[in-house]
DNA sequence: ATCAGAAGTTTGATGAGTCAAAAATCGATT
DNA sequence: AATCGATTTTTGACTCATCAAACTTCTGAT
């Protein structure tokens, strides 16, 4: 089959990413959403998905949803790599900002050859996760996905590692980036307030942040390494 | 009016350099020069062209040809200018080979933003020229034209630098590559034979190498530096 | 069990870019 | 100046991706 449009690729990958959202493994993408990812009207995915579909690439079950193939799970990690690993090359090689690099990586995926994106995880030493702690798939399509507890539900004053922020708004970068809650950072959750909807974190020496709590949903976070 | 597609970019691109391939300044670039540049039957570039036409973008002349007007000089020089910058990042940062650069560049340079861009050329040094010696339009599009002789012109048995390559096909830049014909080096014409239809190459120290005098029309040559 | 409203699908149309092939034009040679 | 051949333009058709709006199906609340 010819290679695969920019189109395509995104409808997958958008697929894989809704497909991944669900903690339910076995659940079919809804058209609603998929639409709504991609900016398009409902009709628009529903066409599409049928073509992806004649194409062996997805499962269509009509008024139900759609679910990726093995074939279609494979292109959509690809595209993810590529995505991913551009991402962290923008940040490290070229110097740009961890808020700004998901808008010019999500044009550059679709441009960028399999040399190139080889070299560039060579160049940085094939790297395991993005500059959003988002894991990398392997040349195979192959991608560790390790499950992370949330800011909502990881146990009160105890230090965690920032392991994931899974929501790539610039806006919402920027202000993690300001109060220095970036992957990596130990950090520990002094409160939550179900009726302020709210989380306090603390950072290491840092005041104490209010996070709403739809927002810290998406900041995951790890036990910190066992080293003393 | 809204960003141009890649398509118009690269008709814009392709009816540039045509223009700049005539030493004739005034000369309409013909459709069918043009068509075959983009790899689309004649019928095609006439269509696209009258609606660059429509746009302002170039002037139309039925039967006769094309040219760009100012506002589509701008743009043709500033894909012109994503375009080198991209190669020379790719051989500079990245690593990769001058053969190969061209192909991956003539897709990046639609996608890349303008802030990619004056990004690399900062991390470069605004760079004036490209691996193959191509000059760089800066960021409103002027660009350094300097006439060079060619190996076919230039003067036999004096020192010169290879200073441009005017064409990018991967197998001859290899050949180049192997034969240390690449911008910079300074070598000299041992001698022209037309009947063999050949040049004779020398650089510092090699053996001499014979080039065909169309191949050797495409090597640009400047005086050798005036310094001791 | 029905039925109203939400979700999804179908239909018809559009715009961009392309090709094949027929028709028109140009220009060089006699 | 008439014509032949090359170049260019026109015409009609096609693909891809999309939308608007009419229509269908599903589901949950009564």
């Amino acid at each position: 089959m010819a290679l695969p449009s920019s189109t395509v690729e995104n409808y997958l990958k958008a697929i894989y990413q809704a497909e991944m959202a669900e903690e339910d493994d076995t659940r079919l993408v809804p058209m609603g959403r998929l639409a709504s990812a991609l900016h398009v009207v409902p009709g628009t995915a529903t066409t599409m998905v049928k073509t992806l579909a004649d194409s062996g690439l997805v499962r269509y079950e009509p008024y139900a949803g759609v679910r990726l193939t093995a074939a279609g799970q494979k292109l959509a990690a690809l595209v993810l790599r590529r995505h991913r690993l551009m991402e962290l090359f923008l940040v490290e090689v070229v110097g740009m900002s961890w808020a700004e690099v998901h808008d010019e990586a999500e044009r550059l995926e679709h441009a960028a050859s399999d040399r190139l994106i080889d070299r560039i995880d060579e160049m940085l030493g094939r790297p395991a996760v993005d500059p959003h702690g988002d894991p990398i798939p392997d040349q195979d399509g192959a991608m560790a996905t390790p499950r992370y507890q949330t800011l909502l539900t990881c146990p009160i004053d105890t230090a965690v590692v920032l392991a994931r922020v899974t929501d790539q708004d610039t806006a919402f970068l920027r202000f993690l980036e300001q109060s220095h809650l970036t992957p990596g950072k130990t950090i520990r959750v002094e409160s939550r307030d179900a009726a302020a909807d709210h989380v306090l974190v603390r950072g290491a020496g840092d005041q104490s942040i209010a996070i709403g709590m739809r927002a810290a949903a998406k900041l995951l976070v790890a036990p910190p390494p066992p080293s003393g």
